[in-house]
DNA sequence: TTTAATAACCGTCAATCCTACACTAAATTC
DNA sequence: GAATTTAGTGTAGGATTGACGGTTATTAAA
């Protein structure tokens, strides 16, 4: 059995004339050809929602509709590089957290032409989003629980997006990428509790985050958000990546959230 | 920063003559198009080691060398199906436990011409695996830590793919797709215990496996491999199924296992 | 300057789970 | 019937988890 959810797309079946090369073959002269894009699926965090980044796509076919941000892999690209490029062009960030989430390959998910779409998932801090740069694009940032209707199969990619988010949010220290530099507690188990929409009880929400080490308490406060003012927190980038694997197990049993 | 191994590939770079397409472009004309294959991770337990299915490539390049089996993806042929119908053509087998692994894209992986593969994790019961068929590859099973030297790529999609299975297999029940309808507790610890390349306690062991509900014990006994003969148990497969995503923290700690 | 309001911060207890560890039971062979 | 081999079982101590309420720091209003 594949573990892989139904395809649920449009049914135009465009067969284009393109017959085989019937010349004797040297190399793979035979096989079918394909055009490939990358779409990313980005997540952004606004200190109190879970968003996601999408534009208005500025070509046809679907036009004016909302899309994922994508791109044509080219010539001597590799998949990551694509992603990589089309993440930068619209949010003027490099070296953010990005991740292969999945091959989508329906022949008729393109009505033009055939073309599989590799899906990255990416987790930025919104903060560093440049707003200018998006504008080109009619970019706008929708929570999680209020994206509109989208092109293609590009729901169905944000849902797998969503379902992995969380999935290794369980396991890894990931939601940090969606987090500036400092960041207090009650603002990251915010951050969680929207992850799994569900509420966490605070003293053991703490325990258990300070338990991992991977927090080092600083000397300021935020004091926007309450009168007393919470403890701002760095990340321990060194132990981050030496404990990223080590994770495992954070949230307990995650498929009992509600 | 990409969470994704480097690449380590060939670098024999040939820059085929494919002008961009100048007139004016209607749909995607000017996109470069490209070759996509899917590949096969095929794992199997004979009872005793974890093994690998692995061919000997029947065409050029590389004609002769030990590969993984894969084959292009056909014109109005999903990723899915295409990997599928490889599967089959090399077992014999359908309905077994596939799962898209990793979208390999490195411009230069395949010499000939550029091509992009999509590779599949699988795992089979070793015993329902047609050996008459193999036969016309060539194919050959390797126990993991016997592996040949592979063609291309091939052996950064079987390392990535070993850990997969062990990520995976420490938080759902996959492994219970490499066995028998009917196996022992002393048969699975082995599976679990070659896996993780590591020993198990018996008492914990079976007490853990157990408390999960997913066996069924059986009238029978085993009666090869000890003189005493130990219980079958068969997989609830209505459990199975409702549990996949509950089997979560199955080995405890898995980063710390040796 | 006191008082009220708000959200941060802290600690304990009970239940559960995990780990380490050793003997008995069943069947076969000699 | 004695010896051998592997299956099968239980317990105690430590660690982790989850449930739960009261105090503290700060600001704004009285």
């Amino acid at each position: 059995m594949f573990h892989r959810k139904k395809f649920c797309y449009f049914h135009i079946s465009i067969v284009l004339a393109t017959p085989y090369n019937t010349t004797f073959m040297t190399g793979y002269s035979h096989q079918k050809r394909f055009l490939v894009a990358v779409d990313c699926i980005i997540f952004g965090f606004d200190g109190q929602q879970l968003k996601l980044l999408l534009i208005q796509r500025g070509f046809e076919p679907e036009k004016g509709k909302w899309s994922l941000m994508g791109g044509f892999v080219e010539k001597e690209e590799s998949f990551e590089l694509a992603a990589g490029r089309v993440l930068h062009k619209l949010t003027g960030l490099e070296n953010v957290y990005m991740e292969q989430l999945y091959a989508f390959s329906d022949p008729n998910r393109d009505p033009i032409e055939r073309t599989a779409s590799i899906t990255y998932f990416t987790l930025i801090d919104i903060n560093q989003y440049k707003h200018q740069i998006s504008k080109d694009y009619h970019a706008e940032w929708f929570p999680l629980n209020k994206i509109p209707k989208l092109i293609f199969d590009h729901s169905e990619m944000v849902e797998m997006a969503k379902e992995k988010l969380r999935y290794k949010a369980a396991l890894h220290p990931i939601l940090f990428e969606l987090l500036p530099e400092k960041f207090t507690l009650p603002q990251l188990q915010v951050l969680y509790e929207g992850v799994y929409d569900s509420t966490f009880d605070k003293r053991n929400f703490s325990r258990k985050v300070l338990s991992t080490g991977l927090l080092v308490k600083q000397k300021e406060k935020e004091k926007e958000s309450s009168k007393r003012g919470a403890f701002y927190f760095k990340l321990d980038k060194r132990k981050y990546k030496t404990k990223f694997d080590a994770f495992l197990n954070f949230i307990p049993n995650p498929h009992k959230l509600k």
